[in-house]
RNA sequence: UCCUCUUUAGCUCAGCUGGUUAGAGCACCUGACUGUUAAUCAGGGGGUCCUUGGUUCGAGCCCAAGAAGAGGAGCCA
């Protein structure tokens, strides 16, 4: 028996008039009682191959199962398309349905439908021509990263999933326990004895993978995770759910200006990549972005998207310091026209969405890193600066999405990291591992962590971050 | 968690100041058409107006509570 050959494959063949086999689902059917046309896609492609079935051979009853969503084999010759908008098609000799999708159930129809609607059909909406594009595109940004890395002498190391503390301070942690929730255990004070529970310890799911991964650079040289992370924050917004993957590289001789360096040409790599690799896709996805936005006012759209990708590959990001970034949003004008909800006054305040969009979006136009915050609106581990003042902390912003690259060079000195956790109130016993790292051969070392899914948006136009990753898990919603 | 908005046919939406039998486009079904491109044309079927309670002679519409969804904020990636 014949081997089907993939539709991608199909298309740009000149082996014509040749016996093929093609499975696929029905994305449309046309036609008259004469003749039937069948826009068939296996995924391989965004694009479809036209089936030709002539009707009067075959009788008009040969394809009333032939509907949109059924699965099909398709058993012919590839040929010149006789008609308009394809150049090639395939002359069906026989039609074999191998799964039929009853029209007046099946929800994807062969028109726009909302994403709020394809979000409930999840397991459906990879049949859509958006949506398989975005998984596309998801998939080389994966690949590319992995690639990217192993090219470099990166090592990819597996944290855990279920990790023993929650001192790291980065959110709400879901909790992992096998007691019964009616009846656990308790302890003499009236608490939950863990003790009792699987691990004998309170577990949670991972809320960062770069604890760990410090440990693995400070042997193996310049290691990278790609994770599962977990936050149990109550968080409603386009950028934010409860599982969502994250890139951690952690690099040993490395400081502040290292990561930085890192963080850029990372993002340009895999941008790049998805570029050569994904140009079907992304000219789809850039159409659908313009269509998306055809009734806003000029102002108000974005740059279109392929335009926006080249932009962001061919040129280097803006660097300041957030010292900065203060001084030029003090003097703004929307600061000076209080425009701002929050308006910039003192040195130490937290940025808000707004400043960080107003340097990405009007002042700078491009992506924008921003280093040197005050250490008193960062976390613990981040290596102190001769000021006093700041850290070596950066953040990556990009246009459209915000902050997409967390990270810093790590406090490598054993006193100054025990000091600044007692300030903060981080629990020393629990991380008596960490401070190892600083007793036993410690040397300076910097990281980050790039929030995946905020990649994707951001390389495919998307405006939620429910929309590129297949099953989202957000508060109130873990269906699928 | 806070603020704002939304919930009416399978989908996208309209529904006036509270008043008879709740509408349109698409989808679906039937028919027409010899090469279509989300095919086209004609006809047909299809409703727990999110839920509960209230006001009223009368509620899709007004009031209250709740649920779900979206956008923004916070937290962050």
């Amino acid at each position: 028996m014949m081997k089907r050959t993939r539709i991608n494959e199909l298309l740009i063949s000149d082996d014509l008039d040749r016996e093929v086999v093609v499975k696929g689902w029905v994305k449309t059917r046309r036609g008259n009682k004469h003749v039937g046309f069948i826009a068939l896609n296996d995924g391989s492609t965004i694009k479809n191959i036209q089936i030709v079935v002539d009707l009067e051979e075959k009788g008009e009853e040969y394809i009333k199962d032939v509907t949109t969503g059924a699965a099909i084999q398709v058993n012919g010759t590839l040929t010149a398309s006789e008609g308009k908008g394809q150049t090639v098609e395939v002359k069906a000799s026989e039609v074999i349905v191998l799964g039929k999708s009853h029209p007046d159930e099946y929800p994807i129809q062969p028109k726009k439908h909302t994403l709020e609607f394809l979000r409930e059909n999840a397991h459906l909406r990879f049949r859509t021509n958006t949506f398989s594009a975005v998984n596309r595109v998801r998939h080389n940004l994966a690949f590319a990263i992995h690639k990217y890395f192993h090219e470099r002498g990166y090592y990819y190391i597996n944290t855990p999933i279920i990790t023993g503390s929650d001192a790291e301070g980065a959110g709400e942690c879901f909790k992992v326990t096998n007691f019964d929730l009616n009846g656990a255990p308790t302890d003499d004070k009236g608490g939950i004895d863990y003790a009792q529970d699987f691990f004998g310890k309170e577990t949670n799911l991972t809320v960062s993978g770069q604890l760990e991964a410090e440990a693995g650079a400070m042997a193996l040289g310049q290691v990278y995770t790609f994770g599962p992370t977990f936050r149990a924050e109550n968080s409603n917004t386009s950028r934010h759910l409860a599982e969502f993957w994250m890139i951690e590289p952690e690099v040993a001789f490395a400081d502040i200006n290292d990561d930085m360096d890192l963080a850029e040409d990372f993002i340009q790599y895999v941008i790049r990549f998805a570029l050569e690799n994904c140009k079907d896709d992304l000219e789809f996805l850039d159409n659908r972005l313009a269509d998306e936005e055809k009734q806003l006012p000029q102002d108000k759209r974005s740059m279109p998207l392929l335009e926006k990708l080249n932009f962001v590959v061919e040129n280097d990001f803006e660097r300041i310091t957030y010292t900065e970034a203060i001084d030029i949003l003090r003097n703004c004008k929307p600061n000076k026209k209080k425009k701002f909800q929050y308006l910039v006054e003192e040195w130490g305040m937290d940025l808000q969405s707004e400043h960080e969009r107003y340097l990405v979006e009007k002042h700078f136009k491009k992506p924008v890193i921003l280093y040197n915050y005050p250490k008193d609106i960062k976390a613990f581990y981040m290596k102190q600066n001769d000021d006093g003042k700041t850290v070596a902390a950066m953040d990556v912003l990009a246009p459209g999405i915000g902050e997409i690259v967390g990270g810093s060079e790590r406090e490598a000195d054993l006193v100054k990291l025990q000091t600044r956790m007692k300030e903060m109130d981080v629990p020393e016993e629990e991380l008596w591992w960490y401070l190892d790292l600083r007793k036993f051969g410690t040397a300076p070392h910097a990281g980050f962590g790039l929030g995946f899914e905020r990649l994707v948006v951001f390389v495919t136009g998307m405006g939620n971050v429910r929309d590129v990753i297949p099953f989202p898990r957000t508060p109130k919603n873990a269906e699928f």
